[in-house]
DNA sequence: TCGGCCGATTAACCTATGTTGTGGCCGCCT
DNA sequence: AGGCGGCCACAACATAGGTTAATCGGCCGA
């Protein structure tokens, strides 16, 4: 997607990668970026990050591996919000709110970094550009939650499950996950129903349906898809909820003569002419 | 909520009071807000304030009367992502978003302020705790949406809705529009229907159930809960997500040593006793 | 090697919710 | 006054998706 930067001594991060697809980093960026991804922890499977009702801690940085943002119901239910995959960041309003109202649990085996809230302060003041490029990927967050209660709301059980695959493909492709059509889904039936409000014994219906259709095949955990655009038709998929394009020119104007920081070379890449209807 | 602040010469608008739920506003960041809020507008029911896919333009307050942001299929079915009530922002993401994911569409007269998406850096830039009160509003809304993605997935219909009354019940009461238990919904069945995923002969079938089970009563476009306590405990409803806690201390470390316009006198209080479970 | 457990799969059956259709009320236009 | 359109209401019927339960295969620990 994004081109190997100027920078040769720092390997680029999977938050690196997908910052960069909104707005081009400066070295400095680039540098401020891999200090605060500095603090590394692995954690095994099915360990919580964070947990519904607990105090907010460390912001943290998914590096490697798949966990699920979900909430749950007294009596069990359970609801998955968002998969965090590679380059998204867990517990990013920490800052604002007291507790969290969602937990967050790893799937497989993950690289995660971490750094106190504070850091979040001294990167609005000191990094506009970096500051505005994690507030886009907040907000596509938010944006994706909506398009999933549309799913949720609108959409019958083939529908959603086929607009699920193609948001996961497209979001892998980003963070360089996905080779010619395949990618690793490491997730049991079970949290795919909790994702898309199915029973776990409907997905497997409708995993079937889209099997035999050939649209997708299946083998372990890795999934191929076969024939995306088609996917993508049954799902009534449109990425534009996903704002996988650069920076408006807006962005240029809102945070200009900002900062100390504001390096002079090339800023924020107005161009916008990379959104691909499916 | 809050008590009526010092600075008598201004009126206190519904944005000034959800943010002062959040944190104190001093003097100055009253006639910030204040000044964001110059230009009025007024509009009509059923009037588009965005759409999907149109380019972002100004940012929006909605000052008075109620909205719903939703998304569509393109063969027209429709889910309501979220009602945009007084003091609630419209098309934040303006500055960081080319074009919209959803559109806004008013159901009453609604008065509206718009204002340049540049004043947002300048807002960052000179009145951080102001940003911060605005970016605790933002994230707030992704909660509630991710709440509601919950009750889409796994909540009955009857839960669904008792959920959804109590919601509105509790956002209106921040910016004074409930007495005793009764406020104004106005609302069709099509739109509820539309707002919970369920058909509106179904929304019709449960709102007669709760009616009822004695816990609401409807008259025209009133609604007046009887017992809120069973009403949320029928939608098990857990006020969390809503974040209606003062700012954690946190966000003072965060922004410490900011900036220019931060005055003196008491920052942030970080009391956060009057969460109350329901 | 032998359970035992977890996840996938499928069948049979059930129910919450969707669909269709009818009627009634009310406000508004002419 | 009468007709029309929007909204509510409710009955009768249809179905997508839920539930229960049984089987199977793979993996792991004893």
């Amino acid at each position: 997607m994004t081109r190997a930067p100027a920078s040769r001594a720092l390997d680029p991060t999977p938050l690196w990668l997908k910052l960069s697809s909104y707005l081009v980093l400066s070295d400095e960026e680039k540098m401020y970026l891999a200090d605060l991804e500095r603090t590394i922890a692995r954690e095994p499977p099915r360990t919580d990050l964070l947990q519904q009702g607990e105090r907010y801690r460390d912001v943290r940085i998914m590096r490697e591996g798949w966990a699920i943002r979900h909430k749950a119901l007294p009596d069990g239910r359970r609801q998955v919000v968002n998969f965090v995959l590679p380059g998204d960041i867990i517990g990013m309003y920490c800052t604002l709110f007291e507790s969290a109202d969602h937990s967050v649990t790893t799937l497989t085996p993950v690289e995660v970094a971490s750094f106190p809230p504070e850091r979040i302060g001294e990167l609005f003041q000191s990094f506009p550009r970096l500051a505005a490029a994690l507030a886009w990927s907040g907000a596509r967050e938010e944006a994706i939650v909506a398009e999933r209660l549309l799913s949720l709301g609108r959409r019958t059980a083939l529908e959603r499950t086929a607009h699920l695959l193609v948001e996961l493909l497209r979001r892998l492709s980003v963070v360089n996950m996905v080779t010619d059509g395949h990618f690793v889904l490491p997730v049991t039936q079970e949290i795919l129903a909790d994702a898309l409000g199915l029973s776990i014994v409907h997905i497997n219906r409708t995993l079937r349906r889209l099997r035999d259709s050939g649209l997708i095949e299946l083998n372990g955990q890795r999934i191929t898809v076969n024939d995306v655009r088609q996917l993508a038709s049954v799902g009534q998929f449109d990425e534009l909820y996903l704002h996988l394009i650069r920076a408006p020119r807006r962005l240029e104007r809102a945070f200009s003569g900002a900062h100390h920081h504001q390096n002079g070379h090339n800023g924020v890449r107005p161009d916008g002419e990379d959104r691909a209807k499916a």
